[in-house]
RNA sequence: GCCUCUGUAGCUCAAUGGAAGAGCAGUUCCGUCCUAAGGAAAUGGUUGGGGGUUCGAGUCCCUCCAGGGGCACCA
């Protein structure tokens, strides 16, 4: 009985026993397909007179570290997911794949082993390529590229010349953590939280460096205001990290005239309203205008001032930003004059106000800001009330609770100083001249208005978001493409001698000290003067390699043209990318710097949309044992060692089974191995089919049929939705119910069984494509079942013969009906009256009120 | 502290306001010289708690609880 099917198949007689032992090997399934995949290349996208729809998925492109390891794993089996349904939906596919191959990492290691990066990375993308193509993601490789070649990098350099000319890449000073016994920068990383170096453990400083910047904070508004434009599309985490990250704030500039000083204050402030609260201004001591203000002042006020700054200096990013800290600070001796009531406010100099923000200095207004509070209170500084938050409005109407009417709640005390709490909250200004009676926000317009028309003030916005710093000391980059004459003019390198080529490392330090290691290629960075000849020097540092990746997506549309970065035709075809797949890591950074550049190419006119990626994936990150994997935590699962043991297809369907993408997967609670068991039982169908491939479809098993047509019907939408877990589960029901129709009802010969198999290869090509290729080749077919249509589904299968109405009493299930899905309202109604148990139920009692939703339900509503 | 998202079976998730379901894991059984693969069956629920709206709430509203994430001296 249950190997009858074995008789039917070629091998007649065989105990399932010994069928199984020649059966599913998934070593065997991926040596076999993987070179028939390299011959046929069925992802290539390089005939230019194809006319399906195009799609571009891309997956982010990796660094190349090594070899692959589990994140990789994850990110390439979701993104190719994506991929290849829409393959099977008609859609020429863009999936191109690279090399992130500028970076610290190679360098170091050049730099531990006396190397040249150049090896290291290469070796490493060979190696890393090999694991690729085992893995199976359908990569179009006919576009690889590398961010390391000078084909690329020609690019980058042709970019910033682009910039340069628009005035959006420029130099300035800035302040940069400085280790004095290594001389070299260090990253804010690097510092430890005691202010000194993770490497020689000196005090780090701050020091003043020339560096190269991209103008980023002129698209503020429109890298912030775009993000309204991918909303639902994008992760609304990312989005919000981006507000975030932009932080624009609304408010005004008001001017403060300064004793003794010639030129006004400005300060900015969201609250212009509480102007009339301002008891004191805070300058940012790092800010050159604490310095000046200081030397008007007494000698032992500049003392206390240098003592002050040094200590400030001495402190880390990290500790300034750390919140619940001591306030300090030191009065300058100055004193500003508030320009709506005249009042003489003392000018102190304290490193909660940053210098780089705003412009540098604040007003204080102790009563309304927790933070120019608790530093008022430290200091003994007045604390002025100028809005009652206790008559807090909203249009016009006061709201007060029940609890403060009936006396049981009393109304919090307006007095900051007392209890060290500010009053942020809106309410009617007090205290305040002209302003007094209004609310919060009327009372913001009123003042703006009125400092516009004294001159002394003006609405103004600004934001948390800093120009984009990309200056790197470091020889592994992209060189900057400017030549400094003697007398400092800059040069930008003409378009036609790019690219601007690495020295070798040859005779090259490469050790970070500072300066760029480019700064000892002597032969390299002494040119003459473009212009007169006279000597002149490249720019020897490099490009932070967010550079590379801002605009690559475009650079596979024709990776190896050599006369331009990018054919604007062919990104009129391919671009956006539809769909983008990346770790939430490059949540801010990357994604930021992609859109910024993307909107300096479309005012270039080179591209005819703003935003690089129309819609976003982040899949979450693989842990063990509730922890991210980690070197200390020893609890790193190898990629190689899942791969050898549960082969690629289990793997990777793990990947897309554990869960929705966009969630963490603990390994400790996932199993490959369940995994392969189910990739062998659908294998195991294909090859138990004996029908023809010609068979009538309609003469199979109708069961069978509803469920596969059901999964075909579903699947699609709930691959759009990313619920990739939900797919799966249902495959594993569509084998399963396979399975029993062929053991136990309608056998391996039935044409619902040879459908429900064909369907199942065609999917689970999303997951497992080595499977599905050999369950597709066991069905009769020839490869690649990667480029097969989706099956429509039948829409008369989808529909139920007969389903069951419920029959409710007083919200009480009663009653059960089976009836036609067409039935009408009354036929039902009807129905549902004339059930005894229905009319048992209600008994004497009055039916006031019927609700009739065909065919699902008639309830009745009784009263006694 | 502020802003957000999520709580349904052991795990991962379904369920236009209309019968609380699937897959996996686990349990028992069949099978086998033994082991594994394989097959069958049954089990599994206060839908985080409480209140409200409704004929009817996992779904809508309020509140509390528990987790996750983001931001946090940016004026």
């Amino acid at each position: 009985m249950a190997h009858e099917h074995d008789n039917a198949h070629s091998g007649a007689g065989h105990h399932a026993s010994e069928n199984d032992a020649e059966g599913y090997d998934f070593a065997a399934i991926q040596a076999k397909w993987q070179p028939v995949w390299e011959e046929l290349a069925p992802f290539s996208t390089a005939n230019p007179d194809d006319t399906r729809p195009r799609k571009y998925i891309l997956d982010m492109f990796p660094y190349p570290s090594g070899d692959l390891h589990m994140g990789h794993a994850e990110a390439y089996a979701l993104g190719d997911v994506i991929a290849r349904y829409w393959r099977h939906q008609g859609f020429n596919v863009l999936h191109p794949i690279g090399w992130d191959s500028f970076g610290l990492p190679a360098e170091n290691a050049a730099i531990k082993r006396g190397i040249d990066p150049r090896g290291w990375t290469y070796e490493n993308i060979a190696q890393q390529k090999k694991s690729m193509k085992l893995y199976a993601a359908s990569f179009d490789w006919e576009r690889e590229l590398h961010t390391s070649d000078p084909e690329y990098y020609k690019w980058n350099q042709w970019l910033f010349l682009q910039m340069y000319k628009k005035g959006l890449a420029y130099r300035k000073d800035s302040w940069v953590n400085w280790d004095p016994v290594d001389l070299t920068v260090l990253a804010n990383e690097q510092v430890l939280a005691d202010g000194t170096s993770e490497r020689s453990g000196a005090v780090v400083v701050k020091k003043k460096l020339t560096q190269w910047y991209f103008k980023i904070t002129d698209y503020a508004d429109r890298l912030l205001d775009d993000l309204n434009q991918l909303e639902g599309r994008w992760p609304t985490k990312v989005l919000s990290m981006q507000r975030n990250w932009i932080g624009r704030s609304i408010g005004a500039d008001v001017d403060f005239v300064i004793e003794g000083k010639d030129e006004p204050v400005s300060v900015f402030t969201t609250r212009p309203d509480t102007l009339h609260g301002a008891t004191f201004m805070v300058v940012a001591p790092d800010a050159d205008l604490a310095s000046e203000l200081a030397e008007g002042s007494t000698p032992e006020i500049q003392a206390a001032f240098r003592d002050y700054l040094v200590q400030v200096q001495k402190s880390t990013e990290m500790e300034r930003q750390t919140t619940d800290r001591e306030k300090t600070g030191v009065f300058l001796g100055r004193f500003a004059i508030n320009p709506v009531n005249g009042e003489r406010l003392p000018i102190w100099a304290a490193d909660y106000v940053l210098a780089d923000y705003g412009h540098g200095a604040v007003m204080g207004v102790p009563a309304h800001d927790q933070r120019d509070l608790d530093f008022a209170r430290a200091f003994e500084l007045p604390v002025r009330v100028v809005v009652d938050t206790n008559a807090p409005v909203t249009g016009t109407i006061p709201v007060i609770t029940p609890e403060i009417l009936d006396g049981s709640e009393e109304l919090p005390p307006l007095d900051p100083a007392a209890t060290g709490v500010a009053l942020g909250g809106a309410g009617r200004l007090i205290n305040s001249g002209s302003l007094n009676g209004l609310s919060k926000n009327n009372a913001i317009t009123r003042i703006t208005g009125e400092l516009e028309a004294a001159g002394t003030g003006r609405a103004s916005k600004n934001y948390r978001l800093r120009d984009w710093l990309i200056s790197r000391q470091r020889y592994w980059g992209t060189p900057i493409p400017i030549i400094h004459g003697e007398d400092g003019t800059e040069y930008p390198v003409a378009e036609d001698q790019l690219p601007v080529l690495l020295p070798p490392t040859e005779g090259l330090d490469l050790k970070p000290k500072g300066t760029s290691p480019l700064g000892g290629a002597t032969d390299w960075v002494n040119v003459p003067n473009p212009i007169d000849g006279t000597p002149a020097k490249r720019d020897a540092d490099t490009m932070d390699t967010f550079v590379d990746s801002s605009w690559y997506f475009l650079r596979f549309l024709n990776p190896n043209d050599d006369s331009k970065a990018f054919d604007p035709k062919e990104a009129e075809k391919w671009a956006p990318v539809d769909q983008y797949v990346g770790g939430v890591t490059h949540a801010i950074l990357h994604l930021l710097y992609a859109r910024f550049i993307t909107k300096v190419l479309f005012d270039l006119g080179l591209v005819s949309f703003t935003e690089p990626f129309n819609a976003l994936l982040n899949q979450g990150m693989v842990h063990m044992d509730g922890a991210a994997m980690s070197k200390s935590k020893g609890n790193i699962v190898q990629l190689s060692d899942q791969l050898e043991e549960h082969g690629v297809d289990a793997v990777r369907l793990t990947m897309a089974f554990a869960g929705p993408p966009e969630d963490d997967i603990d390994w400790a609670d996932v199993s490959p191995v369940g995994s392969a068991k189910f990739l062998a039982r659908a294998w195991r169908i294909a090859r138990d089919v004996t029908s023809d491939p010609d068979i009538e479809w309609k003469t199979g098993d109708l069961a069978l049929r509803r469920v596969t047509h059901r999964f075909l019907a579903d699947a699609p939408g709930l691959t759009e939705a990313f619920k990739f877990n939900v797919v799966v589960a249902r495959l594993m029901e569509l084998v399963n119910t396979t399975r029993k129709v062929i053991d136990t009802g309608a056998g391996p010969a039935d044409a619902a069984v040879r459908e429900a198999a064909e369907v199942t290869a065609m999917a689970l090509d999303l997951f497992s494509p080595y499977t599905a290729e050999d369950m597709w080749s066991h069905l009769g077919y020839e490869a690649s079942v990667s480029l097969v249509q989706w099956r429509k589904a039948d829409q008369t299968l989808l529909v139920e013969e007969t389903v069951t109405a419920v029959v409710q009493v007083d919200g009480k299930v009663r009653d059960r009906l089976e009836i036609s899905p067409k039935i009408a309202g009354d036929e039902l109604e009807k129905a549902a009256r004339q059930s005894a148990a229905i009319i048992r139920s209600i008994g004497d009692r009055e039916i006031v009120n019927v609700i009739v939703r065909a065919p699902r339900l008639v309830s009745f509503v009784t009263r006694a």
